[in-house]
RNA sequence: GGGCCCGUAGCUCAGCGGUAGAGCAGUGGACUUUUAAUCCAUUGGUCGUGGGUUCGAAUCCCCCCGGGCCUACCA
């Protein structure tokens, strides 16, 4: 049925009856690919007769070229490819002949000495080759590559093996991730780990994702952030926190929503958000230069520049030069809402002031902010968690970070006033009466703790996925997301 | 959830009412410095699934399955 499967399980029984292991338990390597090429680069760059000692490469077959009495096969490793030039007249005839048994995909390894071609290309002429395993599947097409997205996110391995541009997307990803921690360690940050499973999921206005705890025969929801448990930590006396991982919102899929995403957040005792703007600027040029070796990418179009100082510009302002839309003159939902509707805005009935000044940013500043920039200054009504901007009761000591021409990063002065975060969240409570189910829960346990008193906090949050796609120029969270969430398929 | 588009060989894609095709991969052959190797020959298909229209369906219509783009809610 499968022809090119039962080939290749034909060729297993073959290497098998000449006492061959197609899946010995050991690989001898002394060098990667990168290694040898390095070795060679190194060496006299005339093709010459000096011999360089021997070395041990192992990797995937990707490229196999046969010229009769000579076989060129370029092998992959985690460093990158190398080429191995398998003579006959060097390994013999058996070992020649058994050359027919390597099928692209296979792993083998190759003892010889670093070389070059004619070409000058750096290449290992082969003494001996081992089998390392043999793949039972052709891998994708040596040109394209795998092509169609469906394939290449269900069988993330096959496209991680025809793609160097996934490969790169997922070794960027790593470093970025690596840095950030660093970096953060660096400035006297701890890393924390908080529960998963929650009694309440809260933090922020999502929903959740519920399971069952069966020993305890509860409910508990899936955590939509990471804010009120570092709180708690802050409460406690770790200074500066943070933690990255993996929080879950159960909504839809599109270019920039995955329902399970990477979440970091920082906690900074005796900061404001002043200092976590520019701890933000630092950290992202930094990490960007560290990963990329350029604080410069391309996404959607444009040209980013990633390094600090950032713009920074109130959401007032940005929606007065960007949307010709005076708060001033709309300063509650009874108000604003017609003024939306006159403009052709497509307003949710339920919202209240918050959502709606939500809405008018989304539509006019939002894509307008494509170079790096701090947007200052968020209403109270949308921010239940920050706390109030002196001199303007209205305002809260909030920004969001926009780098093209979406938010990557949130962040606040926190609210340590109990009273306060306690009449916030029953204002929250009342949207959710008026019809808004995404909205902060009042949470006591978290309360309780705010009342034994939090020392002046600057907090931050920023999806990693989102700066991914930024730094790697991604146009979808998908291609930053190694396994994104896909319907399941059904015989 | 709504709109538009896609599903053909292991992979990349043509074909769009009249005998199912190409390139790569595979198989056999030639070739001891190639590198998308080249040259000769050749195997391989329930055209996503199920129904319908038709003398005849990969092609037209409908249902379903899976995916992509746009759109709405969420970061």
């Amino acid at each position: 049925m499968d022809e090119l499967m039962a080939q290749r399980l034909a060729k297993l029984d073959q290497l098998r009856a000449m006492g061959i292991d197609p899946y010995p338990p050991r690989a001898t390597r002394t060098h990667t690919a990168a290694e040898v090429t390095a070795l060679v680069e190194a060496s006299d760059p005339v093709q010459t007769d000096t011999h360089l000692a021997p070395v041990d490469v192992a990797g995937r077959v990707v490229a196999r070229r046969d010229m009769g009495k000579a076989t060129f096969v370029d092998l992959l490793d985690g460093t990158g490819r190398i080429q191995v030039l398998l003579r006959q007249n060097q390994l013999g005839d058996v070992a020649y002949e058994a050359l027919r048994l390597i099928d692209l995909g296979d792993f083998i390894g190759v003892h010889g000495e670093p070389m070059r071609t004619r070409t000058g290309q750096p290449t290992v002429g082969a003494a001996t080759w081992t089998m390392l395993a043999k793949a039972l599947h052709a891998p994708p097409e040596k040109y394209h590559g795998l092509a169609d997205m469906e394939l290449r996110q269900r069988l993330r391995y096959l496209d991680l093996m025809a793609n160097e541009d996934t490969r790169r997307n997922f070794t960027v990803r790593s470093r970025v991730v690596s840095g950030i921690r660093r970096f953060l360690d660096g400035r006297g940050f701890m890393e924390v780990e908080t529960p998963i499973l929650q009694e309440a999921a809260g933090g922020a206005a999502a929903r959740p994702f519920v399971t069952h705890f069966n020993a305890l025969d509860e409910d508990r929801f899936l955590r939509i952030s990471l804010e009120l448990h570092l709180k708690r930590l802050v409460v406690g006396g770790f200074d500066r926190v943070y933690e990255m991982g993996r929080i879950f919102r159960n909504e839809g899929l599109g270019f920039k929503y995955n329902p399970e995403f990477t979440m970091l957040e920082t906690y900074e005792a005796y900061a404001d958000y002043n200092h976590v703007a520019r701890m933000v600027e630092t950290m992202v040029s930094t990490v960007a230069e560290e990963a990329l070796g350029t604080m410069t990418c391309s996404f959607r179009g444009n040209e980013i520049n990633l390094a600090p100082p950032w713009e920074r510009i109130t959401f007032h302002d940005a929606l007065r030069h960007y949307g010709q839309l005076d708060l001033d003159g709309f300063p509650t939902a009874e108000r604003l809402r017609p003024e939306l509707e006159r403009r052709g805005l497509e307003v949710a009935p339920a919202a209240g002031f918050g959502k709606l000044v939500d809405e008018a940013m989304s539509h006019y500043v939002e894509p307008n902010l494509i170079q790096p920039t701090f947007l200052l200054d968020y209403p109270v009504e949308l921010s239940p968690l920050a706390k109030r901007k002196p001199g303007s009761p209205h305002l809260v000591e909030r920004f969001e970070a926009f780098i093209g021409g979406f938010e990557a990063g949130n962040a606040y002065t926190e609210l340590n006033d109990p009273v306060d975060q306690r009449a916030r969240f029953e204002e929250q409570l009342a949207l959710r009466a008026a019809g808004d189910d995404e909205v902060e829960l009042v949470d006591d346990d978290f309360l309780f703790a705010l009342e034994h008193g939090m020392p002046p906090t600057g907090g931050f949050g920023m999806g990693i996925d989102r700066l991914l796609m930024v730094l790697t120029g991604q146009p979808t969270i998908r291609e930053v997301i190694l396994f994104p969430q896909l319907r399941s398929l059904k015989d």
